[in-house]
Parts: C-alpha cells; sequence; structure tokens
DNA sequence: CCAGGGTGAGACATTCATGTCTCACTTGGT
DNA sequence: ACCAAGTGAGACATGAATGTCTCACCCTGG
C-alpha cells in the first residue's frame, strides 16, 4: 500500500517522465539524456536511476507509444459498422499519439532488427485485417495490397503530424485531410 | 585538360564517393564516417579531403538529392498534359531517388531551422503548382490544399521507399501503389 | 524530533565519432 | 628514371554524450 502514497508525492512519476521526454524527442529527436531530464523538471540522474540508458528510455516509450496506439485501436472499434468509418475513426483516435509514433518509426529504423518489439506487428495486423475485411465487403479496391494502405496510413498520419507541426496544415484540419486522401484518393470523383 | 584524366583515375571520383554513401546512409542513417568511407573503397583520410567533415558530406548529399529531384521534375514535364498523368510520370521519374531523399528528409529535420536549404521549397513550389493548376481544371478535388497533397506526395514516395526496402511490396508496383492511392483513393469506385 | 529513502548537483571515468596530422607508398606525368 | 600529387593507414587530440558515483539536502513517516 506504501507504494501508492510514494508513487504519488515525493517518488518522481515515471509516466509523467515519459510523457515529457515523448513531447520533447518528437520535436528533437536528438535531445540529450540532460535535456530530457530538464524537460522532466528533474536531474540527470534520477532519469539514470528510472531507465538504465538512453536506450532503455527509447525502448519504454516504445512500449507507451504501443500501449496507446493498441488502446486507441480498441476505442476506435474496428470491427464495427462500415470499414471506411472505421479508419476514420481510426485516425482521429491515432491522432494524439501520432507526434511519438513517429518519433518512434524513425528511430526503429535504427535498430535494424537488432530486437524489435512484436507490439508493432500486432499492430499492423489490426489494421491489415481492417483493410483485408473492406475489400471482401466490397468497401475497399482490391488491387491495392492491405499491407500497403496499412504502410500508406502511418505514413499520411506521420505526414499530417509533420505538416501540423510546421504549421502547412491546421490542425482542425488533420483528420479530414488524411481520411479524405486515403480513402477517397485525390483525383475528383463523381459519386459524393 | 589534365583535369579530366586525374579526375578519372588516380583520383577519388567525387561524385562516386557520393553515390555509394547516399546508397550506405539511405540504409543505414547513422553509419560513421568510416563506414562511409569503406563503403566507398577509401581511406577516411581521404573522404575527409573531400568534404570537411559528416556537416558537408550531409550537405553535398542534400545538394545531390535536390539537383536529381529537379531533373526528375524535369522529365516528367509537369505541365504538359493532364495533371494525374504528370502526377504518374513524376512518380515514375522520383522512384530512383526515393531511398536519398527519405534519408534527407530525417536528417533535415534535425537542422531544425539553422540553415534550410533554399532548393527544397523551389521543389516544393513546382509540385504544389501542378497540384494547383490540376484543380483549376476540374482534375483534383479542391477540398485538400495543394500544400497538403504535396506533403502527401512525398510522404506516400517514403512510405512506398520503405515498404519496398524490407519486403512489403514489390518493387514492380512501388509506382503502382502510390499512384494510385494518391490519386484514387483507398475506397472502391464506380468508375475506372 | 529523529531516521531513512529519494533527490539534485556535481565530479569523474569511459566510450565513441570526429577532425587533424604525419608518413610511406603508389601512380601518372615529364 | 625522376618527380609530384594523391592516397591509405595509423597515431593523436578533441569534444560530446553517456554512465557511475558521492554527498549534502529535504521531505515524509514514525
Amino acid at each position: 500500500m506504501s507504494h501508492l502514497v510514494y508513487d504519488r508525492l515525493m517518488v518522481v512519476d515515471r509516466n509523467q517522465v515519459l510523457r515529457s521526454a515523448a513531447a520533447l524527442l518528437s520535436r528533437k529527436a536528438t535531445a540529450t539524456m540532460d535535456e530530457v531530464a530538464r524537460a522532466a523538471g528533474i536531474g540527470r540522474a534520477t532519469l539514470h536511476r528510472q531507465f538504465a540508458g538512453r536506450d532503455a528510455l527509447v525502448r519504454a516509450l516504445e512500449a507507451l507509444g504501443l500501449e496507446e496506439l493498441e488502446q486507441a485501436h480498441d476505442r476506435a472499434r474496428l470491427d464495427e459498422g462500415p470499414e471506411d468509418e472505421a479508419v476514420r475513426r481510426l485516425i482521429a483516435e491515432v491522432e494524439p499519439v501520432a507526434p511519438l509514433l513517429s518519433f518512434l518509426v524513425t528511430e526503429n529504423q535504427l535498430f535494424e532488427g537488432d530486437e524489435r518489439n512484436e507490439g508493432w506487428e500486432r499492430i499492423d495486423a489490426r489494421i491489415v485485417a481492417l483493410f483485408r475485411r473492406g475489400q471482401e465487403n466490397g468497401v475497399f479496391r482490391i488491387d491495392l495490397t492491405p499491407a500497403w494502405l496499412s504502410e500508406a496510413f502511418y505514413g499520411l498520419i506521420g505526414s499530417g503530424a509533420w505538416a501540423v507541426h510546421d504549421g502547412r496544415v491546421a490542425a482542425k484540419d488533420f483528420q479530414y485531410m488524411i481520411a479524405e486522401l486515403l480513402l477517397g484518393g485525390a483525383r475528383r470523383s463523381v459519386e459524393k
């Protein structure tokens, strides 16, 4: 029981540190451990006590990102209703995680298969399944593979996050821009 | 006249070094100067003679990438014919530069406005103009801003390059997948 | 009031990439 | 055959980030 007290008062809130680290590293991926510590309002030593090293910190961020991504997928209820609507819901739910996500993606490129977290494949499987189901139900075209649609989905999320980040797209248009491009494409359509 | 002889035989071919560096760094962005040198088949000292430092090397790669990008835009003849066809041509021409491009993009994120090369804006202006013209001619939808379409274009190019890189998409499908998604979207359409 | 655990600050050693320099060697030109 | 230029290899210094450790301080609980 004493744990609960410690976690909230005197002791550094590990999760809070992670949030602040995510916010910082999403903007400046090369931030040093010292900068991360300062951003979290703690000392570098304390940061090291919580995370053995920079690698451990990134791993923890990966776990955090994956957890939030999974929750986003859960909330989006991908297996309910029309698949294109499910995609829209997913975009909306994923938006808050987008900056952290793009940081992790570029960071993961460097791990080069050292020990890739299985969580990514789980996430990927869920969205691949969504696109596949949409194809079977005649909602999505069948000439674009689910794997590619999944890749493009996260690519557009990242692009959208950056576009918003440096003011090329208004934050309020984030979901619409991504959803419309992904679902409808750029070409002018007769329907709708 | 003696320069031509030097450039081809004894002296290191600077452009050749750049190519090999581009190929290596596109796969492993954190490669050392030593690794870059080895990959080019030269000594580290010689690499430093050609490029004052890692920063200079990246700048040179940026110049190379921008030059090839501009040439790709030229060859795509963006101001001729229907705009959607122009986009297809552009995708085809940009494909070879895609890996280097995605390296430069992630690398540029770190420069944080120190001295961003103006070339990017020139390139961007060209493709923005293409999308804008397509909108005026009724080929592209007007509810997606040209700035976003441009961002999405390069985002998808990058995603496609990575998808091909780790075998999620066949290389021969690169152009088709990107063009179809960007132009037509994922939703099944009545036409076509 | 006292004891203990957690913290911030700073000193310190270590590691690694970078950048500089020297030197012997090879190659091409004269 | 000689000379000059460019090169590779290696030694060396530098700087930066990392990781470890100590120590004084503060807060909380007893």
